[in-house]
DNA sequence: GTCTATAGGATGATAGAC
DNA sequence: GTCTATCATCCTATAGAC
C-alpha cells in the first residue's frame, strides 16, 4: 500500500528532532543550545552552521505539525459526511498525526507562546481556525439533531483536551495497536462509558 | 452557609501568588525573578527577604494543590457510592478546585519536572496514587457492570485529560455558572454526547 | 562541519546600608 | 522591607582557525 524510503536526515533534521525531544522533556525555556549540543555530541557554536538560532528551531517543530492539523482539517471540512462520521475522522487524525509528530505537539501545546513576530501570529491563527472548524461541526451535528443537546463548547472543549493530550500517552499506547485505540476513543468520547 | 473573612496576604504569599500569575502565562523557566520583582514594583533581591529562592516559590505552589487533590480524592475513595456517583464526585472536586487554583494548576501540569529532590519524588508519588484510585474507581465500575466494557485506561486518560486542562478554560467558564458546568461535564464525560 | 575563544547580556542569589 | 552593588555563572550568538 504504502512504500518507504529511509532518507539520510539532513544535520540541521538532526538538530531539531534531538531538540525536540529535550524540549518534550523539559520545556523550550529550561533547553539550551548547549544541550542541544551535547545530546549530539558537538559544540554549542557548531549548531549555527546549519540553523539561524533557537527561535528557528521552535518554528520550524511547531509549523511543521501546525501544519499538518490544518491541511487535514479542511479536508474534513471539505467532505459530506455525517457529523458523527466527521467526529470521528477528526479523532483518528489527531491519533495518526500524534504517532508521527509526538514530540512536536507537546512543543506546540506548551510552548506556542515563546514564538516571536509573525510566526506567533500565524500558529495562533491556525489554531483559531481549527477549533472554529471543530465548533461548526458540533453546531450543526446539534442543529440536525444527531449530537444530544448540550452546551457546544462543554463538548467542543472535552474532545480536544483529549486529543491534545494524547501525546502524553505514548508508552502505554506503545503496546496499545493505533486501530484499536481509534476505535476505542470514538467510543468512549461519542457514546460515553455507561 | 459560610462565613469569609479577608485576610490581608503575607508579602510571601502576595510573591507566590503573582508568581503564579506570571508562571501561568510563560511557564516557570521563561520567569525570572526580576520579572516576579517588576511585577511587584520592587527589585529583585527584595524578594529574597520573604522567600529562599525560585524554587521555594515553586514548591509552595505545586505542593498545595497537589495536597487538595490528594486530600479530595482520598474523601471519596473513602466514601461507599455507586460507581458513577464517584465519577460524578471526581469531576466535581476538579471543577471546585481549579476554580480556586488555577494558576497552581498550570503549574502543577506544565512545570512538575523542575521540582528537585523530595519536593520532586512527592508529587510524582501523589500524581500516581491519585490516578491509582481513579483506576480502581474505574476498574470496580466495570466489574460491576456500571460502565461499558471498554479499555480501562483509555476511560482514565479521556476524562482526567479533560479535568486536567479545565485550568485552561476560565474566561470562556466565567461566564457560566460553576453548578451548570459541574452538570454539563457530567453528562458530556460519562453519557457521551450522541 | 566542527572547533576555540569570546562578546554582551541575563540570571539566581548574597552582602550590607538605610 | 527595600534598596544598591556585586558575584559567579549561564545564556545566545558571532568570529575566525582548521
Amino acid at each position: 500500500m504504502y512504500i518507504y524510503k529511509v532518507i539520510k536526515p539532513t544535520r540541521k533534521q538532526e538538530i531539531i528532532q534531538v531538540a525536540a525531544t529535550l524540549f518534550k522533556e523539559k520545556g523550550y525555556s529550561a533547553v539550551s543550545m548547549r544541550d542541544i549540543a551535547q545530546a549530539m555530541h558537538i559544540k554549542a557554536a557548531s549548531l549555527y552552521n546549519h540553523i539561524s538560532g533557537k527561535q528557528e528551531i521552535l518554528s520550524t517543530l511547531i509549523l511543521e505539525v501546525a501544519e499538518a492539523f490544518t491541511t487535514e482539517m479542511s479536508a474534513i471540512t471539505a467532505e459530506t459526511l455525517p457529523t458523527l462520521k466527521k467526529i470521528e475522522r477528526v479523532i483518528e487524525i489527531h491519533i495518526d498525526i500524534t504517532v508521527n509528530y509526538s514530540e512536536n505537539i507537546a512543543t506546540l501545546n506548551n510552548d506556542w507562546m515563546h514564538l516571536e513576530g509573525d510566526d506567533l501570529k500565524q500558529v495562533v491563527k491556525m489554531r483559531e481556525a481549527y477549533e472554529e472548524n471543530f465548533r461548526r461541526i458540533i453546531k450543526q451535528g446539534l442543529s440536525q439533531g444527531e449530537i444530544k443537546p448540550q452546551h457546544p463548547e462543554v463538548i467542543l472543549f472535552s474532545i480536544l483536551s483529549t486529543l491534545r493530550n494524547l501525546y502524553l500517552w505514548n508508552e502505554k499506547r506503545g503496546k496499545m495497536d493505533v486501530n484499536v485505540l481509534k476505535k476505542d476513543m470514538v467510543a468512549v468520547l461519542i457514546k460515553g462509558i455507561i
